[in-house]
DNA sequence: TTGTCAAATTATATCGATATTTTTGGAGGC
DNA sequence: GCCTCCAAAAATATCGATATAATTTGACAA
């Protein structure tokens, strides 16, 4: 019962706008790991003023994409192996337990939006980072979508979004090996199609450990 | 795990105390479940400016006991029998992972950590309710603290308390079976000291789901 | 040179006031 | 009676300014 994008513009809170601002920023690593983010520099940046950042700081803190300390401001969360590692190895646990419980509930709705999110990525332009990144998590959140447990699906979003960080960090490194990904990315979807739970997340686990391993040893350089 | 109570009292910043105290009342259930959180409502009743409460209110989204409703403020949030369900089968998972990872850390000082959380938590008074439920917590951290990975203990922080908020919004039904808490706990305690990983991971979670099991079929009646 | 301390500077945390938006409570039309 | 719509009231989101704490700077002594 909402109005479509009409032409104003003006449809969101100025905190919010903020917040995915900076997420983007941090994500993308505009903001570097590490980086202090003052309130007033922001607050020129992003045209708006010192409240909205500081609620969007805060719920970035949320997302450990920020981290906070008292009495002296924020700044952009800091890397790590360790941090990867620990974000991989969630990453695999908590996906694998989503997509078994999204396959035990599968039905059409579900179905046609993996499907949807699917043909979106694979014609999505590999160049276009940004908008190939957003079709990438779409068709990973979709395979979830329907595990009917909203904490579950919001951890694994975060651990998305934690791991899409290195990966833009690690951009300027040798190009990360094509390899098979569309492959991988296909097979995964047949299997959850067919709804072969153990093979659709045996499938989804290595695709992750193997992207991760291969970081791993990037950082090791 | 946070500092002693200095004489000084003003060791912290508005936006900590107000954070501390609001969660206190909305786990305690001082600040029902749906409940609507108007700013100028706790500004009064904290006695503070209203950006420390809404900051502190945004810091609460991220533990999810606020909901947050853009443009139409904060409320407590709400309560369900698939919510307990789905905290409980992720501090199952969790918890697993962790005390096992914990455990193949086992050193010296983690060993000393447990016993004395395990000792105060057996020295707490069971009536002086939120005192024993800080040790009860310290507790089960502590089995937790050694697993080295701490995105890994804040979720089951988060989870452990959210959980708790449960047992008091139940308090007031019939007294939750005094069962033989004591000796699960023991027994978990003993199976850990002695490194017996696989024995100390199925009591605990065989713990939880005890508790778990039993407050679900109450919210049935 | 090096270390220390205190003013000067910068940045954060917080307050009070205002602009917007949502909610409420009727008054009038169907 | 019941819905629709508008004005009044209430609450939120945001701004601008200030108090307070952290950091830097540089003069001075060891």
């Amino acid at each position: 019962m909402n109005m479509m994008p009409s032409s104003t513009g003006k449809e969101t809170s100025a905190t919010r706008e903020c917040y995915l601002r900076l997420r983007q920023l941090i994500l993308t690593g505009a903001m570097p790991p590490g980086k202090k983010l003052k309130i007033e520099e922001l607050r020129r940046l992003l045209n708006t003023g010192a409240s909205p950042v500081r609620e969007a700081l805060s719920l970035l803190t949320s997302d450990m994409l920020v981290e906070r300390i008292d009495q002296r401001g924020f700044r952009a969360a800091p890397v790590s192996k360790a941090n990867f590692q620990e974000i991989l190895m969630l990453r695999c646990s908590l996906e694998d337990m989503a997509l078994r419980a999204s396959l035990a509930n599968a039905d059409t709705d579900w179905e046609e939006r993996v499907v949807l999110s699917h043909h979106r990525m694979s014609r999505a332009d590999r160049n276009e980072t940004e908008t190939f990144e957003e079709a990438h998590k779409s068709f990973h959140m979709a395979l979830l979508s329907n595990a009917d447990m909203p904490m579950l699906e919001r951890y694994c979003e975060q651990l998305y979004d934690l791991n899409i960080r290195y990966r833009y960090l690690a951009a300027d490194g040798p190009r990360y090996s094509e390899r098979s990904i569309a492959t991988e990315h296909q097979e995964i979807f047949d299997a959850a199609l067919a709804r072969q739970t153990d093979i659709a997340a045996e499938l989804l686990v290595s695709h992750y450990r193997r992207t991760g391993e291969y970081f791993i040893s990037q950082m090791e350089a």
